[in-house]
DNA sequence: TTGCGTGCAAAGGTTTTGCATGGCA
DNA sequence: TGCCATGCAAAACCTTTGCACGCAA
């Protein structure tokens, strides 16, 4: 189950937000992408949650533990992501090239090694959603 | 000598904010913090640069490589911080504590395998001199 | 019924941009 | 002289907040 704050309701609008991030695991969206995509998202039905309760919506779920929130994408604009509640060993990494934008998920267990040597041995515990390695990637750097 | 685009100019203004951000560097400052220290900083005879001369400013040495930009401080506000001309600065990484904001120079031969690892196997090239790893510190880890 | 959640609109703060002027090369 | 840089103010942008109403428990 998902947690929540003790003193908070089910609306049909957390719900939402929580199914479509849950559903959509590694992969991170800013709050407008969030609310463009529950919008636009079929049943018109059901009423889509104004862009402000994104927000808070978001905010809660953070706090709570269930998602993260880094800053720092395109235009330094906050993205959220739903933290998995398989065991820790999900390590997971963001790519971004510096030429041309693009943005890669990298799932490695060598990262998962690293992160653990500089916990072990360096006394710094690396947060993987808020670290981004820049760089370059294959087509860039071959047509450089 | 500090790197700078073909086409642009040495004007007092941009010498003025390299030479803040050179004589404090492993530290790193957002551009307001930027702006008011320099209209603060003594001799009135000098020009202090407005604001949007300072992010302009700020933007341009980014692309050409002489500053880090961090995004996520205190409230999301952009950081910046001169990256050093030292060989041995290329050859490490830098891990920056998301509590405390210390920033901590990492000298350790796992980067390199990690590196040559992601190249080889993910045919991407990192850049350890813009990456910066996130997490948190020592004594902000036992604190939290 | 109680009080949190929501929608709307307006405010808040950071960063960017337009335009005329100033200054470097 | 040509052209980039600057200053000022306004705009753009993302995010937060105030208020009245709606809805879960």
């Amino acid at each position: 189950m998902v947690k929540r704050s003790k003193e908070s309701y089910n609306t049909k609008q957390r719900e939402h937000i929580i199914h479509f991030l849950k559903d959509a695991q590694n992969r991170h969206f800013t709050a407008e992408e969030i609310h463009y995509a529950l919008s636009n998202a079929g049943s018109t039905a059901v009423k889509s949650p104004a862009l402000a309760t994104v927000y808070r919506t978001l905010d809660k779920l953070v706090k709570d533990g269930c998602l993260r929130k880094y800053i720092g994408g395109e235009g330094g604009k906050a993205c959220y992501q739903y933290i998995s509640e398989d065991a820790e060993c999900a390590e997971h990494y963001h790519l971004k090239c510096t030429n041309c934008g693009i943005l890669i998920h990298l799932n490695c267990d060598k990262i998962g090694t690293l992160v653990s040597h500089i916990r072990r041995k360096h006394s710094f515990v690396l947060d993987t959603s808020r670290t981004v390695l820049y760089g370059l990637c294959a087509d860039c750097s071959k047509n450089i």
